[in-house]
DNA sequence: CTCGATGCAAATGCTTTGCAGAAAA
DNA sequence: TTTTCTGCAAAGCATTTGCATCGAG
């Protein structure tokens, strides 16, 4: 089991040489190095975690106020296309957005208490998958787990647990 | 699109099981039969797969046209919390909706070239989650685990497959 | 009769798009 | 200069909701 954190400060040197490889992706298909773009990209690489287009226009708007949500919408959908960044969706309705992490894949663990997400890698679960699939005859390009519970070691999160519970009872 | 296939057998006795489990909820809800519900109902059950809100309303208005898509919806969300339906999402932008089988959980498998949806289940990968959850301090309420690819015994699917690559080396 | 259910249309929330002006190449 | 980009507002989409009417209990 790798567990992996989130919480780790923003490495100066991975945010260049993203913000670098990205510059690249622009040129390759002919398109325009723009401030607004620089800007997107710059917050974007040194947020962590798991980014909503809501969160980055914040931070965007700080260093420049009057970019607007549809470049953000427009930028990320690039960034995307690059595959410097990979887009999830949690189920609250809200894409998000993730850029640099240390493992390439992972899974997460979201915990509906309080909102926490982390992240993990396990070599035996991709393999087991991939043997599965074999099974079936199916090609993975890729995948996604999402393991939806609740912390242990929370109080808060055990306590609202119980809370839910004893609501569901008297429904 | 599928939808009611009069090929394959539905059993008959399985959906009026659904039906009046779904009945006792009503009615355990203190809330009301009603034609519409019951023709979205048991419209519901005599389909079979993933079935999108869409694709039920179309086989509903068969039954009767002046059903709205709105009480389809509100009934979905009734049978969803009777617990005998589950909503799934696999990133398309729809919600689509599962009439419990046989097997209480199962995994997909998504084709993303034939938009083919199978399901699988693995005790062994249901272990492995349970043992990195507790690794973790976690407690698993469920989880989602979805393979996206091809099939791999589909000439139409790795032609696709190859068209796409394609593509991409030209951008 | 009462109160929940229905059907329509309008509203919502997230995301995309059309367009005129702005800015790269 | 040419073409892409931006910012705004309007449009799209799936889904939800307000409200007058309808109908089950």
């Amino acid at each position: 089991m790798v567990s992996i954190n989130p919480n780790s400060k923003v490495d100066e040197d991975l945010v260049k040489e993203k913000e670098a490889a990205f510059a690249e992706f622009i040129q390759r298909r002919g398109l325009k190095t723009t401030r607004q773009r620089n800007t997107i990209v710059s917050t974007f690489f040194r947020m962590k975690g798991h980014i909503s287009v809501e969160e980055l226009l914040v931070e965007v708007k700080k260093a420049n106020p009057r970019i607007g949500y549809a470049t953000v919408y427009r930028t990320l959908h690039l960034l995307v296309e690059s595959g410097l960044v990979e887009e999830r969706r949690f189920g609250d309705g809200l894409a998000r957005y993730e850029g640099h992490s240390a493992v390439e894949h992972h899974d997460h663990m979201i915990c509906l208490e309080c909102g926490m997400i982390s992240e993990f890698y396990n070599p035996r679960l991709e393999a087991l998958q991939e043997k599965l699939a074999e099974e079936n005859n199916f090609e993975i390009y890729r995948h996604r787990l999402e393991l939806y519970g609740a912390c242990k070691d929370k109080e808060a999160c055990q306590a609202r647990k119980k809370q839910k519970e004893a609501r569901a009872q008297g429904a």
